[in-house]
DNA sequence: AAAACCGACAACCGCATCCCC
DNA sequence: GGGGGATGCGGTTGTCGGTTT
């Protein structure tokens, strides 16, 4: 027998979320803060459990999301994270502010991932896979628990090392992942794999959606409004979130002040920055 | 032009863990 | 101590826009 179920699904709503239930739940959160997440739908008037309410805050409607492309700079801390930490998404994100373990297993899993893997690394062992294949190493087996344990130990030195390593210019993934392994850790490069070519094609980053000029006020259409900003069109070159949560920011804005969710001197959020901690 | 395919990301599901009684 | 509810977490799926055929 398994356990109970989060909420009860019958009659509640499910896949994307419209403005309108965003609206709601921005609003219950901002007024009341978040004491039961259980309690959350039925308070803000949505038929979602709330679950599903818990992941939208966090995953899209947090203010402090930082939204936007990886820069180099974030995908290889976010390498050598992982080459550490292995999934641990969570943990991982909490090197990234403003960044979400969701959007992090996202861009590991698409685009990341694959680049490492035309790259020639094998994961989630971090070692090249002919290397791997000629010494007979399956590190993810025996050896995995071993250095669950090393891994908190490592971190605070890892991250001392990381801050060296981030001014990696032009060079492609497999330069900046050779040069990651080698100053931030115990992995050993050897010849063949220090030497390899490097053929892979850079896919487009998210540096080329920005130019969106969507907005609230143009459409009506809830699910072109969803679509435009849960998705695709929000990003900016910069990292910026020129996209929906601006968007939202400014359809907001005569509501809210959402200084005190950035972290700037404000004297008018302080409500609001003291409901956020409840988080 | 349209169908098929692909990439990216939001959202869901189920298990693990925490916490309170 | 343990039972049960709430929340956290990671894997997986669904959806949609863009691209290719």
């Amino acid at each position: 027998m398994g356990r109970q179920p989060c909420c009860d699904k019958v009659g509640l709503k499910r896949g994307p979320w419209t403005i309108e239930e965003d609206h709601k739940l921005m609003n219950f959160i901002i007024n009341n803060g978040i004491h039961c997440w259980r309690m959350v739908p039925k308070l803000a008037g949505l038929l979602r459990c709330g679950k599903s309410c818990r992941l939208r805050w966090i995953n899209y409607l947090r203010p402090d999301l930082k939204r936007g492309a990886f820069t180099e700079a974030e995908e290889n801390q976010l390498i050598q994270l992982h080459s550490r930490l292995g999934n641990r998404w969570s943990k991982i994100a909490s090197h990234f502010p403003g960044r979400t373990d969701n959007e992090i297993k996202n861009h590991w899993n698409t685009r990341i991932k694959k680049k490492l893997k035309m790259a020639g690394v094998d994961l989630p062992t971090h070692q090249p896979i002919d290397l791997d294949h000629e010494n007979g190493v399956h590190k993810d087996g025996d050896n995995k628990e071993h250095e669950n344990q090393q891994v908190e130990e490592k971190e605070h030195e890892f991250s001392t090392k990381l801050n060296e390593t981030t001014t990696i210019d032009d060079q492609d993934l497999l330069t900046n992942y050779e040069v990651l392994m080698t100053g931030g850790g115990n992995l050993e490069l050897e010849g063949a794999w220090s030497s390899r070519n490097t053929n892979y094609s850079t896919t487009s980053t998210n540096s080329d959606q920005g130019s969106s000029s969507s907005s609230i006020e143009d459409s009506n259409d809830l699910n072109d409004r969803h679509q435009s900003a849960g998705s695709k069109a929000q990003l900016g070159d910069d990292g910026e979130d020129y996209g929906s949560l601006k968007q939202w920011v400014d359809s907001v804005d005569s509501m809210f002040s959402w200084d005190g969710f950035m972290n700037t001197n404000t004297t008018t959020s302080t409500t609001l920055a003291g409901k956020w901690t409840l988080l």
